[in-house]
DNA sequence: GGATCTATGAAACCTTTGTTTCAGAAATTG
DNA sequence: CAATTTCTGAAACAAAGGTTTCATAGATCC
């Protein structure tokens, strides 16, 4: 999945200065870009300069560019010339059109599934699924995709709580966790600071824990022992989307639901009567 | 699907000398080579020298070699011609696949989009942009779209807030507004029954209303006058996926930025500095 | 608030890439 | 087979790419 490159930024991303960061979240997120353009472009494309760049990559471990490039190709190589949906470059100060935000779209979940290995979503599925409970943690810009995570989960299992905001009441949730609970983190970077504790918390906890991502966070995600379920969310303007983000919650609930077989089917009919009667019966 | 550079070559093959049609035969088999390589490794790779490498590219009517570089980036880019992308049959109890998810996600955004009129977009857009306060209600499943989009919203412009899912405070709520606000209403098949209550009060109060809706509703919010942003949600097994709506709400919430123009820029700034304080100051 | 350290881009400095020139090889012609 | 034309790569040259140095601005530490 991840490049020797990713994965070698994943390692050290966070030891890495400012600028190096900016430029190191460019080469994360459009990872074909190494193949087509020269070290000069990167830098300008990610605004630092040619210096920074020069410094980055050795201090990542290569002798030079040349090097980076040579991997890059011959990983690719490898991997055989797969067909990437490519992210269409912006000239700043432009209007953004519509058919540049499907593609867009379009682009980080290809991306995005393509990368996806079936066993890791499958191990995620399976964690949900045999949990005594499941808490879903999403903070700041995140929550509202945990919500949604949380009622398309609540479609298919009973036991699927949310972690509330308010890190002040933390300590009463986590005390109804058990070890044989599943924790679902949704945090992308910024990576909101109390991540780590919660993290942290799960691993002595014995809480399997499940991350969903951005590429810039994955190393720190998996340093933890969680899961990591990986979803690229980069624009060629400097936003980031959360379709894709979505779109890994409906497809995680969708395989836990099938992992669950009859029993989710159920719980799904039993919903859907009662929501039918509260429709009615409310004037 | 062939390149401009293919059609070139294939055109005046024959009259290329050996050494020339030597390198244009690996152009032909390896188009991707281009975005790669340097023109020297491309001489090398087909066993010629540099010389009729720059000789070939500019026979064929390229000034120069990053010409024909520019022009392979270029159409890398830019989206070939818009491939109907079908929906997947699924027999039904059969387990969803992975690849299958992602032609899903993907045939409902392209519709989506490629169905949606630029300038409705952009007359949403306006309202919202224009409006003294904007209002945004979702309800039920839709509410933690709802709430996400309100953010994004608040993101560029000032004055944008959630309708409590609450009916019985709608009162209040409604009493607040003016005819000059706009109101942003998601709502998905099963049509909530408030619904049509919420958009006829719109309707006698003035308020434009901008209506993020799926094809089976769009008839209905139509005859209520408002501003229609209809969303291809369905899948094969039978649930729906939000996925699509939470792309429309960015790319709204994208249009407005752009609409509003440095206006925007500056609030994202001012929010974007605040969040950082926040993050580095509370401990 | 001064001293020290860190991060960063400008610019100087090499290196590689790409183009053009040119002389010789190969093919063609009479 | 000589004259001519065409083709070709080596080498000279020009341009862009990449690395290193250095001054400076900002952070951190007494």
């Amino acid at each position: 999945m991840g490049t020797r490159l990713a994965l070698r930024i994943q390692e050290r991303y966070d030891e890495l200065t400012p600028s190096e960061q900016k430029l190191a979240q460019f080469l994360l997120d459009r990872p074909d870009e190494i193949l087509a353009s020269s070290a000069t472009e990167l830098a300008r494309y990610s605004g630092v300069s040619k210096a920074t760049a020069a410094r980055l990559f050795r201090s990542l471990g290569y002798s030079d560019f040349n090097d980076v490039r040579l991997q890059a190709r011959e990983e690719r190589n490898r991997t055989g010339p797969v067909q990437q949906i490519p992210m269409p470059q912006v000239t700043t100060g432009k209007a953004m059109t519509l058919p540049m935000h499907l593609q867009v779209e379009n682009a980080n979940l290809t991306r995005t599934f393509e990368e996806l290995r079936t066993d890791v979503l499958n191990n995620a599925a399976e964690q949900v699924a045999n949990a005594g409970r499941v808490w879903v943690a999403g903070l700041g810009n995140e929550n509202g995709i945990a919500r949604i995570l949380r009622i398309l989960l609540a479609r298919v299992r009973p036991g699927v709580h949310l972690i509330s905001e308010n890190a002040a009441t933390w300590p009463e949730e986590f005390a109804s966790t058990g070890p044989n609970d599943a924790l679902i983190i949704i945090a992308l970077r910024p990576w909101p600071r109390q991540i780590p504790t919660i993290l942290a918390f799960a691993k002595t906890t014995r809480l399997k824990s499940i991350v969903i991502t951005d590429p810039t966070s994955a190393g720190k995600a998996q340093r933890q022992e969680a899961t990591v379920l990986n979803c690229h969310i980069s624009t060629p303007w400097n936003e980031i989307t959360q379709t894709t983000v979505l779109s890994m919650g409906q497809l995680l609930a969708s395989a836990v639901a099938n992992r669950l077989g009859r029993k989710a089917n159920v719980r799904r009919e039993l919903i859907a009567d009662i929501a039918e009667e509260i429709e009615d019966g409310d004037t």
